[in-house]
DNA sequence: TTTT
DNA sequence: TTTT
């Protein structure tokens, strides 16, 4: 029953954040965010390899992703991992690993008036759990 | 360049670890971890939501798992994710998203002497980056 | 503006919590948790350095906090630090560091059921800023 | 045994930072990085918190703190809580709260090349544990 | 003041 | 595939 799923990135937004709405009314913000990470393979020169993230916001904060985000901006994410799986079209289970952020929270100075994105608690699929349009 | 990439889980390990070696060598551990989340669907009893993490370790942290960890341990796992692609049968992208261990703690006291298993450094894939079996 | 503040740690609670209220009523419970640490003195024989930290649990947290920890049984805290100072009596100023709660989960399985203890938002200080009585 | 002491912040230098080094010649640097919380006064105008910490870093990294921080630039630290005592001229103990950093890296654009400031494995006072000059 |  |  003791449980922790923790997920913490500092990253740039790899495009505009996209924003739906669940069929029940519940707005809904995707992004991507890219880490990168230097190799040191001693000898060559230091290769960079990118790690990307799925990054899902809920409610509020979905709204605040939607309105302060943006291509490029580097942002701290904090949330907990999920992953979905489904069957295509092959018989092949395939799965899909994403970021439920509770918070997020622009790193660089650009744009608008940005302050503290944050919700109180955990803002997420919780409220509408099968009602989750993508 | 500033990029922060941190997972971590506390949660009961799903099976026994296997231990593989690549082949220049170097251990790998993959075990799997389980956490747990309770929804409170307001009115109807509370759901329960299972999370699967598939962690690797590696070298000398990777020796420590499997010597110490087994099914149904509580650990707490910290590290970082990274997701691996292929091209499945059918043409379609595939994707499986691990946890590279850099630090691994049991938290019950099951078992053998056990202390804490904890490599220094990111003991990680770094080491042999283009040497990994599976 | 863009800030963090996070603390987590997974120790020993030093003594049975101990709960207050404020005056306007709210609940207010700490207690001590500590970290152990194994330094390698490269020839003579490991030391052990332990580390405490006081925390502080506001609210509904608070009350779980009080209800369901003991002496002895093994936690995880997260939260945010926070520093008070008063002057001495000789004209000295004082610190006290202390770790603001907003999750508390026992990683035992010592005693009553206990399920897991969070407080959906931190629900702390906050709510009754110029109100704590200690 | 079991135990995690971690830190994590955000937020801006408050000094530049001073290296200096113990007398076996271990480079220390030390530096001021200050958090801030907003605190929603329901009602009145929201109240502004800052939370000071003092953070320690130890070898390679005290040398890149060092040669990269400067006061005002925004930093992600991590490291763990460590409180040292001593007793005042009138009797009283005193406390001070650090954060010894195992990872320091800067969020902003501003001045040299900066890159990422990341000691591999806890570059700490463990290294020499009785030899810290302040 | 905890724990192994 | 775990745990309570």
């Amino acid at each position: 029953m003791a449980s922790l799923n923790k997920v913490m990135i500092i990253g740039n937004v790899g495009g505009d954040p996209e924003m739906r709405f669940t069929p029940a009314g519940h707005p809904v913000t995707s992004f991507s965010v890219a880490t990168n990470r230097t190799i040191n393979t001693q000898g060559a020169e230091p290769k960079k390899e990118t790690e990307w993230f799925n990054v899902v916001a809920w409610e509020k904060l979905a709204e605040q992703c939607n309105q302060f985000l943006a291509k490029g901006r580097l942002v701290y994410v904090e949330g907990r991992l999920q992953t979905r799986s489904w069957d295509g079209q092959d018989g092949q289970k395939h799965y899909k690993t994403e970021v439920i952020a509770n918070r997020v929270m622009p790193l660089d100075k650009r744009q608008t008036a940005v302050g503290e994105i944050a919700t109180g608690a955990e803002a997420t699929g919780e409220i509408s759990p099968d009602d989750i349009p993508f």
